[in-house]
RNA sequence: GGGUCGAUAGCUCAAUCGGUAGAGCAGUUGACUUUUAAUCAAUUGGUUCAGGGUUCGAGUCCCUGUCGGCCUACCA
């Protein structure tokens, strides 16, 4: 509040009335324009007005709002003491209309007051809830000459419950008659503008809930992507998978390869990591005896943040006993199809940064990983070139490549700059090559290649899957390989749990975020995470002033 | 981490060559009993992100810092 500002403020700044005036005017005798700059709308300007100038509160949408809070106190009514019982979400009193009937059902509805059109003896005033937004008419000789007075001082963002009857009005919109009404909870700080909404992104983020109120494409969002995780619940239920939880502490961050977060249990004194992914416990209830497992949580790669990078994001695994990758391909095609279905209602998506339209129900391309490179390199005998020659095509190509590279880095270097943003439809890249993941089968006929696919859509790998490793041996001569030595980056008591046996299996990862994004056409992966992370604010003061 | 662009009223945005910050919405007051970004009249509101510098004079130019966008790097 102002008051409390003013005490922050050093001696040295703060100006007395009168210094101020005399400010004023030496400021005027510069360019000569005096009376008029003085005050705009009060070339008189007396004592007296600076005096009703500090209990002036109109500016102050806060101070008013406090004031407002503390007349109806004064009058024995407190919102924050107040509820209503809800019959109806807006959108099913909608529904609940029927047509040429007004005023024929009653319904309470409540909701956070977001627009409202005043005119005089009546207003249009409408509330949103989950569902969305309806509208109210509220007549003064229906609520009543004594309440309808109190209700004009209601304000956006208050937060009210109405009891009335549904009618069509002239424009043909669906509304609540108000016969009565209750203040539930005042909001003490204005909302955002009601047309142009909230676009500062970073006051977007630090306050989400402002952004779900004023912009609707926000919300539907968000909506959406609750609707695809529990799509894929469903999906994976209805195919007998269980879904179970698998620890966030860690002490070895397994099943990828990335930075982990560091962390402490003081009780226990020890160490631990947060996950970076789920794949090593779910790998150990295969050995536990359960064949279909998933699970959708968090993960965490201490790394830079981009448009498509979040420190905590979330990953869908699923674990299928006695699959393989050509099991995981079936079910994830039927599980992104279902998904458009159900949830979009449509098969068809426009890819937001090329304008291209993407089918999911039209065939989906499968290709080999080195089909893809020899067909950008032009070059049928990539795979034989020496690594100079590599290099240099590579070069040629416009691919920037680091002394100290292995082939494959070379190689892959090309597939994720050239070949993988092209990649619009949906397309099945498959036996990708063995240095690439440590945690899947190799290919019987091509050793070079593993029994996987990365499945590519919009430019974005959206799931990768395997043929899982289930030889003990094979494993702990792969994790030996990427640990370079470091034993300590083993997780020994997977490896024995691979020796207890683990059944074939075929295994896949969503990038739940990174999929949204697709769905929704978001610009980026903090359009679809409620709370993406930004770094911490160095001053308190805004947000509380 | 590096490069680059940005931060002006509660919100959305203006401000010419460096000349002393203005509009819409919201708020306040008034008119209007079916509105749709309702309309009409009047009106309040500014530490121009913070701190320094140049200048008679800085929202504007320079330096430093904070936070953010985009690109890039680490990473699937």
């Amino acid at each position: 509040m102002r008051p409390q500002s003013w005490t922050d403020m050093s001696e040295g700044c703060f100006m007395p009335e009168e210094a101020r005036c005399r400010a004023w005017s030496e400021a005027q005798l510069w360019n000569g324009s005096v009376v008029l700059h003085l005050r705009r709308h009060d070339p008189f300007f007396t004592v007296t007005d600076s005096m009703s100038d500090e209990t002036d509160i109109s500016h102050d949408q806060h101070a008013v709002r406090r004031q407002k809070l503390e007349e109806l106190r004064a009058a024995g009514s407190d919102p924050f003491r107040a509820n209503v019982k809800p019959t109806h979400f807006s959108a099913e009193a909608i529904a609940a209309h029927v047509e040429g009937e007004d005023n024929a059902i009653t319904v309470t509805v409540a909701g956070r007051i977001v627009t409202r059109r005043d005119m005089g003896k009546s207003q249009f005033v409408k509330i949103l809830d989950q569902e969305g937004i309806i509208q109210l008419y509220v007549k003064k000789d229906v609520i009543g000459e004594e309440v309808y007075p109190i209700f004009k001082k209601l304000d956006l963002g208050d937060f009210i419950g109405v009891t009335g009857t549904l009618f069509k009005t002239r424009t043909g919109e669906i509304t609540v008659r108000a016969e009565s009404y209750t203040l539930v909870t005042k909001a003490l700080r204005p909302l955002p503008e009601k047309f142009h909404g909230l676009t500062d992104p970073d006051q977007r983020f630090r306050q989400r809930y402002l952004d779900l109120i004023v912009n609707k494409e926000s919300r539907d969002r968000l909506i959406t992507r609750s609707k695809i995780v529990s799509h894929i619940r469903r999906f994976l239920e209805d195919r007998n998978f269980l879904e179970v939880e698998t620890p966030v502490l860690q002490g070895v961050a397994g099943g990828a390869a990335a930075r982990p977060f560091d962390t402490h249990h003081n009780a226990l004194g020890a160490d631990f990591v947060l996950r970076i992914s789920l794949e090593l416990y779910l790998k150990r209830m295969l050995v536990g005896g359960f064949d279909r497992v998933f699970e959708i949580g968090r993960n965490f790669r201490n790394e830079g943040i981009s448009r498509r990078h979040n420190p905590e994001f979330t990953m869908l695994e699923v674990y299928e006993a006695y699959g393989d990758y050509r099991t995981m391909m079936e079910m994830v095609q039927g599980m992104l199809r279902t998904l458009c279905d159900d949830v979009l209602g449509t098969s068809k998506i426009t890819h937001a940064a090329s304008g291209e339209e993407i089918d999911f129900a039209a065939d989906w391309r499968e290709v080999p990983y080195k089909d893809l490179i020899r067909e950008k390199t032009g070059d049928a005998g990539w795979f034989d070139l020496s690594k100079e020659d590599k290099t240099a095509k590579a070069k040629e190509l416009g691919c920037k490549v680091e002394a100290d590279w292995e082939e494959f880095e070379i190689t892959n270097e090309i597939f994720s700059k050239l070949i993988e943003p092209n990649l619009i439809q949906p397309t099945f890249v498959t036996h990708l090559p063995k240095e690439l993941c440590p945690l899947a089968k190799l290919n019987l006929d091509d050793p070079s290649v593993l029994d996987v696919f990365e499945l590519i859509i919009g430019g974005m790998e959206i799931a990768p899957a395997y043929s899982e490793q289930n030889d003990p041996d094979v494993q702990r001569a792969m994790f030996e390989a990427q640990a370079g030595g470091e034993q300590q980056n083993v997780d020994q008591d997977f490896l024995t749990a691979l020796e207890h046996g683990m059944p074939p299996a075929g295994g896949m990862g969503i990038g739940i975020d990174r999929l949204c994004i697709l769905l929704t056409g978001a610009e980026s992966i903090r359009d679809v995470i409620l709370y993406p992370q930004l770094r911490p604010e160095a001053t308190s003061g805004k947000a509380e002033s």
